[in-house]
DNA sequence: CGGGTGAGGATTCTGTAGAATCTATTGCTA
DNA sequence: TAGCAATAGATTCTACAGAATCCTCACCCG
């Protein structure tokens, strides 16, 4: 009796499960079936999937760790409220790291990928008027390959994988927003967006450092602008289980703070 | 039965004693009870702590989020073998951050506390011939304030979540890395420390962004390049549970490399 | 008399323990 | 060396205990 809702196969070995969770349940908060403030029940989660409600525990718990929904202890889960400052913060840092990733991967970078892509980018931009949804489908698809490709040549692994967390965060933070508005697939910006990629594109071409830096800081800029915009100033809690009080938010939670905090009180303890 | 080894008082309510084993098996790491490389069973830790499995899974699962251990499916964790090349690269972004966070914090930041932690280093910095624990305890007490202060002033709660991760993180390599050389408790490293803080706190009283920022990149950098010496130049895959064969690495782990790759692939299909 | 308030039990859900199952590895044998 | 049994240990399931929340109802005040 699977849910239809399961959003795609978890039938996966021993072992992988919880990854297979994590995996799905991020997705359903990208794609918006999970929206911010919605209370996760393990058990319903259990039978949705079809598993005993640990393995969903543990995902819970890697999905805590990376900062989309926040634990509270006793309490459950719910799926991170977010606030156009939360955006803003979170695209200060990943500006500073792309930009320093793209300064890196200057002169690293395949030549030959780099190419392809302006193609891309260039017959992406002549479609000015296409609307539909594949339009949108190939952007996203151009915009995460030029990031990761950026990420894999800046020469340095860590960096790399905090732009992935990063990136996936912003799309989290993002896609959450639409729970406040449905301004999702707006094809001006999609379009902008292509616009700015090609300049990336351009300057690491033309093996300028400086420019695709630049570029790099402009595109992200106007990201955060543009989305920042549909998302109310302040996080005000709330929880949409069945409309309850809002007595909340007595204990702290264990969501990126939280876990900071517990660090926090290792380190004090740290030097004997 | 309690092992002498628990760190600290582990008899938490229902609920916090996962963020209670967080917090002792970091401080085991930090303070080398545990070695890069080490493979943590989940039924000692279990005994050891007193409690079921469960919260100890549950644990290294947080952990493994926060970057310090691998986990291998059906295979356990292991603390995190770290090579030189990892330290570099985690500073390498750490200092970014640590830079953008004092520019941001020059000027926001109090100056009563400030000055406070001038006179608290220029102590410290007359002590010279002190080589007592107390005088290490006391330098790394004032070096955590500092980057805390910094952080908490930089207007950026985000970055200052991520700073502490970082933080966290650096000191994990730093300290697993006494796996391999003891050289720890460097008295002159310390005292060189001092001074580098010293020159950002002046900078910072000075109201000088640019100078509190080349400040910090000095410190952060000097930091790299003495902790990377005593660290082997690549990580060298092995398991020093009872002296295994070095077949590993057959699948991904689930440190965030995997966990990077678990959400690629969910971004994949996140476009239909 | 109507609406608000608080006590206390019922219910729902989380957290932990322990049992059962599966996987990987080791050691033995041919 | 290949194959197979034995074992250690990871993963998952089931059950139960504890915490938080919800609901009901009696009581109080306007």
């Amino acid at each position: 009796m699977l849910d239809p809702l399961v959003s795609s196969a978890v039938r996966f070995d021993r072992g992988e499960r919880r990854q297979a969770i994590v995996g799905s349940l991020l997705s359903d908060v990208f794609a918006g079936r999970l929206r911010a403030g919605q209370h996760l029940v393990t058990q319903d989660l259990a039978s949705r999937y079809g598993v005993s409600h640990t393995p969903i525990r543990e995902a819970l718990i890697a999905l805590a760790g990376i900062g989309v929904i926040d634990l509270l202890p006793n309490r459950g889960a719910i799926v991170r409220q977010v606030s156009a400052k939360d955006v803003r913060e979170v695209c200060q840092v990943r500006r500073l790291l792309e930009c320093e990733a793209v300064r890196r991967a200057c002169g690293r970078i395949d030549r030959g990928q780099l190419l392809a892509m302006a193609e891309s980018l260039r017959s992406l931009s002549a479609r000015t008027s296409d609307e539909s949804p594949q339009f949108i489908a190939a952007a996203r698809a151009i915009d995460s390959q030029l990031h990761d490709l950026i990420a894999a040549s800046c020469g340095n692994d860590f960096l790399a994988s905090e732009l992935n967390r990063l990136k996936t965060l912003f799309r989290a933070l993002r896609d959450v927003s639409w729970a406040y508005d449905e301004a999702r697939n707006d094809y001006r910006r999609v379009a902008g967006e292509t616009h700015e990629h090609l300049a990336i594109v351009e300057a690491l071409l033309a093996n300028d450092a400086r420019e695709a830096s630049l570029a790099m800081s402009r595109h992200i800029r106007s990201g955060v602008k543009y989305w920042s915009r549909s998302i109310p100033a302040a996080s005000h809690p709330q929880i949409s289980h069945n409309g309850q009080h809002g007595k909340r938010d007595r204990r702290s939670a264990n969501c990126p703070p939280a876990l900071s905090a517990t660090i926090e009180r290792t380190i004090q303890e740290d030097s004997p």
